[in-house]
DNA sequence: CCATCATATGCCGATATCGGCATGCGTCAA
DNA sequence: TTGACGCATGCCGATATCGGCATATGATGG
């Protein structure tokens, strides 16, 4: 009786914010300061809807955050909530750091054995 | 007559693969060492097929590499393709640690404005 | 060879996602 | 007030995603 569950909804997670290609063109663009929602659009070649809800979806997650200016919208970059994607990707760091000779000669011998078994 | 795109394949980026919290979970399993399927499904709660599944994604990815061990099959962490995500994050330190008083301040007043317009 | 254990894969249902399009809504200027 | 502009929203279609379940595949030991 319980209905499944699918994938984890993009709205309330920073990790599946950013999972979007152009959602990370927009964070990039607005380092350069606040934009409206067409100069966004049109920089990034996308329609103004298109836009629009991925502005959307990156406001519920914090990342950025919107002002009214007269007619236009001004959406301007919160980079605070990057800070724990940050954070947790350096919790591996170590293992990218450390000498990884073995595991470099590990690698090879997994894409040659792989080459042999399929030719 | 060309067929619309829905979300980008979860095989075929990094971004994409850690933005599953299970697969973020096995990840953080990984660092204390080689674990076989079972075990990781065992101890993150979720079912075999679902831990293969997952580790599938995360092998595509190429954040975990995978080992014949007699009966079992050992998976074990390649967290370089995690240095992609770091460094990416890291491009935005400097607006999360410059001086957001102003920041601060006017997400402040968003939240204030918000409530008094909604009640 | 056969049974068994470990893992992978296939199918299903429910849902989320994304792009395109049309349209609604608010704001400004004449 | 009436357009015109800027933006948001709703609907649609195609597809991807995820969990659950059954089952295939594969290696091991007797």
């Amino acid at each position: 009786m319980m209905a499944p569950m699918a994938r984890a909804a993009t709205t309330s997670d920073v990790f599946n914010a950013i999972a979007e290609p152009q959602r990370r063109e927009i964070l990039l663009l607005l380092r350069a300061g606040e934009r409206p929602v067409t100069e966004l659009a049109q920089e990034l070649g996308m329609t103004q809807p298109g836009a629009s809800k991925h502005l959307r979806v990156l406001r519920e997650v914090g990342l950025v955050r919107d002002r009214k200016a007269g007619k236009q919208r001004l959406y301007g970059l919160d980079a605070r909530g990057l800070r724990p994607v940050h954070e947790w990707t350096g919790g591996f760091e170590r293992f990218w750091n450390e000498s990884f000779d073995r595991l470099d000669a590990y690698v090879q011998d997994i894409k040659q054995a792989r080459q042999e078994g399929r030719n």
